[in-house]
DNA sequence: GAATAGGTACTCGGATAATGCCTGTCCGAGTCTAGTGGG
DNA sequence: CCCACTAGACTCGGACAGGCATTATCCGAGTACCTATTC
């Protein structure tokens, strides 16, 4: 799995902490968590073209949350940097089979059942993705690092290095 | 996700369907689906290793299962081929953050969040993947294609071509 | 003093290289088989 | 006729290149701000 989501679900949460008044630009996240800042900024532009954050250029410019903490699901993060294709592609290597006269060529109407049960889970993960927004797992982190919110907020938006 | 994962699935189903009597090649397999030899012959080895099938060199030789379809997972398929870590892997950057001072220090005592929100995704994924067997996946297919079992089994150990 | 035009600095955005993993391939080690010669 | 030996061929097994996606980077387009000038 892409490096970037996890990348992009701390920058999400900082975003939200750091609230919709302002803007953070990306080369702050990336300090935040000494990243590479043009790399972490290609993927910003993922969640920003998924309409998770807006961006704004120019001075004062920067990134913020696009939708509140509790539309935006886990899910949303990963879909929108990793793309909307299951991590299990189906080739249909079944259809090349030899000899469909031997085996029945009402096999090949059927559904893959292979990729059925890869699709099963799959869908099992996506579900538990979507089940938690970006306010759940911000609630989370604050009971148990109360100073957090405060902190991670002041520190983006505040000049201090 | 490796698209070995989906050859290995259906070349396990195609050993369980030719049964415990006689191997099967890796050449032959791969006959059946029109794949490359030597890379198919390379997941058969990585399902080898990890005690799913056996393989015998030599004339006659070749791959069958190492143990009945009941008691193989897709899961331990899907492992084989692509390796025990889960698709998320953390990399901690939560632990970069500056002053951690004003973030108190406690906060880097729990463990990440994030991580453990993709750990329970992984976790339902694989959850589903264990509860399904190979016997499963058999009896399904036959389900919907009675003469499955037979044409494969008599195209996997037949001559035919 | 206030408004405006211009310049400047700053930000995102997409186009452009470098790296690592997956894909694909090859040849060697080991083993069973078949044939051959001898008892 | 039966057995042992030898040669052969066949199979897996791991070591060796190629292609593509991910990682990393750079420069240009656009915007807001600041400054200087003019009314």
């Amino acid at each position: 799995m892409n490096e970037g989501v996890e990348w992009a679900l701390h920058c999400c949460l900082n975003l939200a902490w750091a609230g919709p008044e302002r803007a953070v630009t990306a080369a702050r996240l990336a300090a935040f968590y000494e990243l590479p800042t043009a790399y972490l900024n290609k993927q910003l532009q993922a969640l920003a073209r998924e309409g998770i954050v807006s961006s704004t250029p120019g001075p004062r410019g920067g990134f913020r949350l696009a939708r509140q903490p509790e539309e935006i699901t886990v899910l949303d993060v990963v879909t929108a940097i990793e793309g909307r294709d299951p991590a299990f592609q189906c080739t249909h290597i079944r259809k090349r089979t030899p000899n469909n006269g031997t085996l029945l060529d009402d096999d090949f109407r059927q559904p893959c059942l292979v990729h059925q049960a890869m699709a099963r889970a799959d869908l099992a993960w996506r579900r538990e993705l979507a089940g938690q927004t970006l306010a759940d797992l911000k609630a989370s982190i604050e009971g148990v690092a109360p100073g957090a919110a405060e902190g991670t907020r002041g520190w983006l938006l505040g000049g201090g290095g």
